[in-house]
DNA sequence: GCTTATTGCTTTTGTTTTGCAAGTAATATA
DNA sequence: TATATTACTTGCAAAACAAAAGCAATAAGC
């Protein structure tokens, strides 16, 4: 499975992952959006083409960065649940927010604010932490909680 | 300039400049590699291709994450050097090289170690700013320090 | 100062990825 | 039982990416 990466650099096998367009912007919908079915991330302002989508979640599941999970009763919707490995990328996705507001008000004028900022630079550690178990207790049914 | 962001989503814009295979590969050759030429990009172990390399730089210079340069005494070689807003993305790359270290060893066995990863453990926010210094001292002439 | 090498690209020609639109099967709802 | 919803897949066009070759300007070697 190593031919899959470009080289041994752990930066540029991170990208080998989640250096697209899409990836981390499915991976903050479900983190910071409550997103967590296909229906969700289709409807989403990003309007992520179908086949695309599909073909991501495929491959994050492969990765184990999120599980396929499905509600009791219900055979229809596929719930799709970050794992421990796909949320240890908060930290990556709270930098990139961080700059962002920081540096491309210029190039985009009308870039929303995520109220939680506030409370990240306050204490960053903390912050994700919150972000990490607020996801969890949210998101993770009985059936699949670990702690 | 708007349209070229996708939402107004600070991380999805944030994507929109880096999510890609390549741009924060060669803002890691820059800051962590002393890599700062055309020739230093194209020989790197990723191997980047020549007309994707020269389409990222201009790309990044016109985003003005980076700055083409002369040295004095050489029309030849440019240099590029990454500006405030490039150094910027120094926490996400070293977020991204924890969350490699941490969570691709199962994908990707032979993963190299960056030795900066031990102080990064230690003082985080420190280390960022150490990295960031001495990218400055050896990579700012004279002539483009503003401290 | 003439030849060769180097640097920083561009061009050409594929191949792969992305994106749009439409379609479909299984399940759920009215 | 009829309609709607969910989670996709398929087919095709457009865009991005990649390998190889080529080229102009500058620098270095003799």
């Amino acid at each position: 499975m190593n031919n899959d990466f470009r080289c041994n650099c752990p930066i540029t096998s991170a990208l080998d992952i989640v250096g697209d367009k899409w990836t981390l912007v499915i991976i903050k919908q479900m983190l910071l959006e409550g997103k967590n079915t296909f229906k969700d991330f289709s409807e989403s302002d990003e309007a992520i083409a179908s086949n695309i989508l599909a073909s991501r979640l495929k491959a994050l599941e492969n990765l184990k960065l999120i599980s396929k999970e499905k509600l009791p009763h219900n055979k229809k919707t596929n719930l799709y649940v970050l794992t421990e490995k796909g949320l240890g990328l908060t930290p990556t996705i709270v930098e990139l927010t961080l700059w962002s507001d920081g540096n491309l008000r210029e190039d985009h004028s009308s870039l929303v604010l995520d109220n939680r900022l506030e409370m990240v630079r306050e204490n960053k550690e903390d912050a994700i932490q919150i972000i990490v178990e607020s996801y969890k207790t949210k998101n993770w049914p009985v059936h699949l909680q670990t702690v």
